[in-house]
DNA sequence: GAGTTCCTATGACGATCGTCATGGTCAATG
DNA sequence: CATTGACCATGACGATCGTCATAGGAACTC
């Protein structure tokens, strides 16, 4: 199915993103950095760039999904938010603070002749959610107070590792994670 | 000082940027939307490009900054995050969700040989989180906490407008404007 | 072995990018 | 009047962009 170089384009770009952009990242670039062969670009993605992009960001999605999930099975809703947090904290560090969300990128540089492209952005956003709030929801936290606080967790994380990058430090990401599991545990503590 | 068609490119560099991003618009998209003269970018913009966008963060982060400076000076913190909240609310829907916050777009695609576009960005956060804060401790609250919300308060609100923009839909802002202002209000209860 | 399908190599297309050089206009200054 | 400097018009530069056409190779089916 998925061939070797379709998968390392996809992942690639998704990469390549999170430091460039989406108009930044010229197929030349995810070429050279996945090291596939340039004759098979419409041959994968029929559909050019967007395609690309839209693919890359199911990827990254579903990756860091799987990361949420793993955190929220060990039960503590609060642990869930240092996974989610964690794993932008270490690409942050490590990238010297030049990459951030590849989601975040595609969604603020999307025209409006990729519809899908928002669409695959927003699915994402929602998965990341829900599977914060079934987590809270676990916890005890009615329904519609776990999915305000779930997404209030993504919005301010996403926003939180732009802050990081223009200030060049974590310090922001620090600040709003504390307050966010003050929140969470608060949140718990009422429920019962 | 500051001639007519040079502040018209700033602001219009800074509200493209909010629908294109900052690799997306032009300098040509600059000059048909401002109407200035294409042969003096250089001359009023001699370091090009980055120098554009760098007087566009500013702009754009001292326009928001007065908005925010006159609802804190009404003296209640929970209507100044509604002032920080409406200004982009508005924008959301009356661009159809095509446009977000042009720092936002500066930020996240700024490259390593433009550093002082990044130092822009962050004193525009730090200036609207120091507003937020100020209102805060008017209110009572002590200072380092004032500091840790406001500083939530604008990560969760550019995140969230980005959620808005993969949405296509205000909910993402209105929920997470409504858990930061019952934050804002306990935290000035807890003070007192 | 012939035919078919998937994948890749290579090179080019028109467009657009940021940048800049050159020459002009026009107001202010001496 | 002469000179200067701020400002604008025009056109081009090399590079890079997304896209695609054409052709070759590899693997599999009959």
């Amino acid at each position: 199915m998925g061939t070797d170089s379709r998968e390392r384009m996809v992942r690639s770009a998704a990469y390549l993103f999170r430091e460039r952009g989406y108009s930044g990242t010229g197929f030349r670039d995810v070429i050279a950095h996945s090291g596939a062969p340039r004759g098979s670009i419409y041959h994968h993605f029929p559909d050019g760039k967007a395609q690309l992009a839209e693919e890359a960001v199911r990827y990254a999605g579903d990756f860091l999904n799987a990361g949420i999930l793993a955190a929220t099975e060990g039960g503590d809703p609060a642990s869930a938010v240092d996974a989610f947090v964690g794993w932008w904290r270490q690409v942050l560090i490590k990238s010297e603070f030049r990459a951030g969300c590849p989601i975040v990128a595609v969604t603020v540089e999307c025209h409006d002749d990729a519809p899908q492209l928002a669409a695959a952005a927003a699915a994402a956003f929602d998965r990341w959610q829900d599977t914060l709030a079934t987590g809270l929801g676990n916890a005890g936290v009615a329904d519609d107070r776990a999915a305000r606080l779930a997404r209030l967790t993504v919005a301010a994380v996403e926003g939180a590792t732009i802050l990081c990058r223009a200030h060049r430090d974590v310090a922001p990401l620090d600040d709003v994670v504390a307050e966010l599991k003050d929140m969470t545990r608060r949140a718990v503590q009422e429920a019962q």
